[in-house]
RNA sequence: GCCCUCGUAGCUUAAUCGGAUAAAGCAAUUCCCUUCUAAGGAAAAGAGUGCAGGUUCGAGUCCUGCCGAGGGCACCA
């Protein structure tokens, strides 16, 4: 019988009342408030039962809690094909390098990912590069007039490093006069100038050989790429329609505007409605409009059930006014479309700017952590492990990252480094490394007996395996990643206390065989978790 | 002015969708490497959760009002 039965049945038994799991060894394997009355419990699997507190603490008989968890994290299930989900993140801009907020989102949002794949739908994992609109043309506009003669390799830079260099250089000079320029560049791109395209294309290529290096150091990843480029015109068109239908009209200038309704979005600081623009009166897109095309393409792509929306909590107004409008349009399906808000990244000295330069790189962090990490190899060994210093590096980056809940702020200081010790991801790793070592030692047997398990550290740890499937699916239903995280973590802090407790290997032969196959689900357990994560496994530290 | 998010040990964060004595890491104090790798473990110390009320058998979690921090509110994305 799997464990899932078992509490199947007791639930049976209990109605709707809540069923946990007590991490404290002391409380019962199953265990429930008390308002009033006792049910009756018997089932041959029950130990004893005892109220305490107005708690019921159930003890299931001990071999077959082992027995019951191990077998069902062991066994291959499985999974039913379920909806279809899309998920939105990264969405760099094309005007500089990736810096630690894209960082923080790209982790979150490909966790996100794994857990809704790992409980069977179908994820398809989506990265927008905002290739077009007024800011990609600052550093175009740069580059055209102080820097023509330049190119990545003349610099020594990474591409994208050196279009955001352009990028910088323009917002340190920007005048009312070169603010005129760069629209009336932007113009000239939307008509699709030769020269201006051009010259677009040339620094797009640069910005995306330098990203498509980030992506594959940090280990970030997508199923497909949407470029706004691609799409804007059909932003347009859908405003257009829109026009058509008298659902959006034309301001005094000649622009496309859309009333917001008070009770939804209240008023403007002066008291008047609050409308908000869709197309600027020279036929130019705004972020709005492409927004609007990117909606309504995905859509028509992956026909999704759900569709989230990884960006960043300043913008949920923005987000809010998309969903609203998709669904004025008669779109009924921007019901399905949420918005995922997380945190801005800040440094001691507040917001990053790209603009004025003051971001934490991920070409530099990742490098910088790198380095860190095959010191602490350095300690330890007399060797020199790029792959290993860098799977480190990551796990300790990611998993930083990861274990904080989305919606907080995250104050990060460059100067103090992540470590490696305590609770990190490197934590993580090296617990699982020990549990692979004990693992490659002996053949684990197919026929256990459990009942040579009692230690609490056992008993706890069995129990917190149990919990895996439900932190999946709290995680996908809050939009919360950070509960996989940090319950990894806590189950490697109980496997290493098991682990100096009780020695494995130098047990009774039936202790051995019963210890393994715990180390045994926990090696599994840990394999996926940290697979959700984006966290690498290592097999040696 | 209005809206959103957050206020938990010195610092950084947890807290099983309202439940048992609020839990960890870092820093500071001890102890443990002839034992499956000490990126580890053990011990002791440290807050009653911004403030004031309310709902509930029960509140860090929900409601109201303040205080504080950050973000947002039509041509930036």
């Amino acid at each position: 019988m799997y464990f899932s039965q078992i509490k199947e049945l007791i639930k049976e038994v209990l109605g709707e009342r809540e069923l946990r799991i007590p991490l404290n060894e002391k409380f019962g394997d199953l265990s429930l408030y008390l308002s009033k009355e006792l049910p009756e419990l018997n089932f041959d699997f029950i130990e004893k039962v005892e109220p305490v507190n107005n708690y019921l603490n159930i003890f299931i008989k001990k071999d077959i809690l082992f027995e019951s968890i191990i077998s069902e994290i062991i066994k291959d299930e499985k999974r039913e094909k379920k909806e279809k989900v899309t998920l939105e993140y990264l969405s760099p801009n094309t005007n500089k390098p990736l810096h630690l907020g894209h960082l923080r989102n790209a982790v979150i949002g490909m966790a996100l990912a794994n857990a809704f794949k790992e409980l069977g739908y179908q994820t398809f994992r989506i990265n927008i590069v905002n290739d077009r609109g007024e800011h990609i043309c600052r550093s175009m506009l740069a580059y055209q007039k102080w820097g023509k003669k330049e190119t990545p390799e003349s610099m020594q830079m990474k591409g994208d490093h050196f279009v955001g260099y352009w990028y910088v250089y323009y917002s340190q000079r920007e005048t009312p006069e070169l603010k005129k320029e760069v629209h009336t560049m932007l113009k000239k791109w939307e008509e699709g100038d030769k020269e201006t395209v051009a010259l677009w294309q040339k620094m797009n290529k640069w910005v995306y050989q330098g990203f498509k290096e980030t992506y594959q150091k940090a280990e970030l990843s997508f199923d497909k790429v949407y470029y706004e480029s691609d799409l804007y015109r059909l932003g347009k068109k859908i405003v257009k329609e829109g026009l058509d239908k008298g659902i959006f009209y034309r301001g005094e200038e000649g622009d496309i505007l859309f009333d917001l309704p008070e009770e939804e979005f209240g008023l403007n600081k002066d008291g008047s409605d609050k409308k908000i623009i869709l197309l600027r009166k020279d036929d130019t897109s705004v972020y709005l409009t492409q927004d609007l095309g990117m909606a309504v393409s995905r859509k028509r792509d992956y026909d999704f059930d759900r569709s989230i929306y990884v960006v960043g909590l300043e913008q949920s107004y923005h987000l809010k006014c998309l969903f609203f409008i998709l669904k004025a349009l008669g779109y009924s399906w921007a019901d399905r479309c949420f918005h995922f808000p997380y945190g801005l990244v800040y440094l001691p000295e507040g917001k990053m700017k790209s603009r004025e330069g003051k971001v934490v790189d991920i070409d530099d962090l990742t490098d910088k952590m790198q380095e860190l990490a095959q010191k602490e190899i350095s300690k330890r060994e007399r060797v020199k492990d790029q792959d290993r210093s860098l799977k480190i590096a990551l796990a300790a980056l990611k998993f930083n990252l990861l274990s904080i809940q989305p919606k907080q702020e995250i104050h990060f200081d460059p100067k103090k480094s992540i470590a490696f010790e305590g609770k990190t991801g490197p934590y993580c790793q090296y617990s699982l490394v020990r549990a692979l070592n004990i693992l490659k030692e002996k053949e684990l047997t197919k026929e256990i007996n459990f009942s040579s398990l009692k230690q609490g550290k056992e008993i706890v740890l069995v129990r917190q395996l149990s919990l895996y499937p439900e932190i999946i699916q709290k995680s996908v239903d809050t939009f919360n990643p950070s509960l996989i995280a940090n319950y990894i973590y806590e189950i490697s802090k109980t496997f290493n206390q098991f682990y100096n407790l009780c020695p494995v290997l130098k047990a009774e032969e039936e202790t051995i065989q019963a210890r393994l196959a715990l180390v045994k689900a926990f090696s599994i357990i840990m394999k996926k978790g940290l697979t959700v994560l984006n966290i690498p496994i290592l097999e040696k530290m």
